[in-house]
DNA sequence: TTAGGTGCAAATCTTTTGCAGAAAG
DNA sequence: CTTTCTGCAAAAGATTTGCACCTAA
């Protein structure tokens, strides 16, 4: 945790940028909650308990700054707010969404099964992929079994 | 086109709506525009040109019933507003987006690429799938050209 | 001392809602 | 008539911005 700390610090630092304490704090709850995907506001929240004096504009300004950095992820799941996830190290994001449409949750798979796909891509359409999403919207397991 | 009205008549009807002169005005603007993702303002300002006296709430309103009854489709590429789009005849949705990071156009495959992975998430996850998205983040055949 | 950061409040932008009147069965 | 629909204006909610102060190299 520390170290990864110590490397977004790093990065920032490359580009001329601080690692404030808001900041700091900011990327420690991202680093706390990272199977969550929050919005701007949880995050605030969460870093008003550590950190009371903090600001939402700095929140947003914190998210945005790292978000310029590829050290997290924008995302949009469709209700109005952005949600934001840590990336991995290698800064690349291949995971992909199960969005169920009766409980909300968001569960994810972290393997990538779109290398294949990517590859046809590149062949057939001369597209250069960078990144991508995959969400899939349905019923999830904890939900199946209810209605049953 | 007519066909394609009168069958999203019916499908209002069929819930006790009416297809009124606004909301049909709407939808032969997304007809008309079924490779672009249209914003609601986007829409507001084309229906205006036909019919100036309909008000943007009506429009909102009118996008999000046919969100509901799945004519439309709402998506969120991460710029603040949502976009719309026309589904296809059998209301699912299996287009797939290149998105181009450079010159920000959006294209689409149109075929399915998912449905094997779809069968392995039911199996897998215990997932059942109503829907999927597919996003591709990269650089368009246009943009490669040019880049040389 | 100087550029980068911050908190606050105000501004902006998209989307939703309340309401009174209009349209359609 | 009664329900659905509309336009307008106001409200709501998320995000951004202007500004004066603060803080660290």
């Amino acid at each position: 945790m520390e170290a990864r700390i110590e490397k977004i610090k790093q990065q920032l630092q490359s580009q001329g940028y601080k690692l404030t304490p808001q900041r700091e704090a900011t990327v420690r709850v991202l680093l706390e909650n990272e199977e969550d995907h929050l919005s701007a506001e949880d995050v605030y929240m969460m870093v008003k308990e550590k950190a009371p004096e903090i600001g939402l504009a700095t929140v947003y300004r914190t998210l945005e700054l790292l978000s310029d950095l590829h050290v997290v992820e924008k995302m949009n799941f469709g209700d109005g707010v952005a949600r934001y996830d840590l990336r991995n190290d290698s800064n690349t994001h291949h995971h992909h969404h199960l969005i169920c449409v009766q409980c909300g949750a968001v569960d994810e798979i972290m393997e990538d099964w779109l290398l294949p796909l990517e590859e046809r891509l590149e062949k057939e359409f001369q597209f250069k992929v960078i990144d991508h999403r995959l969400d899939f919207q349905g019923i999830c397991h904890r939900c199946n079994k209810q209605d049953k």
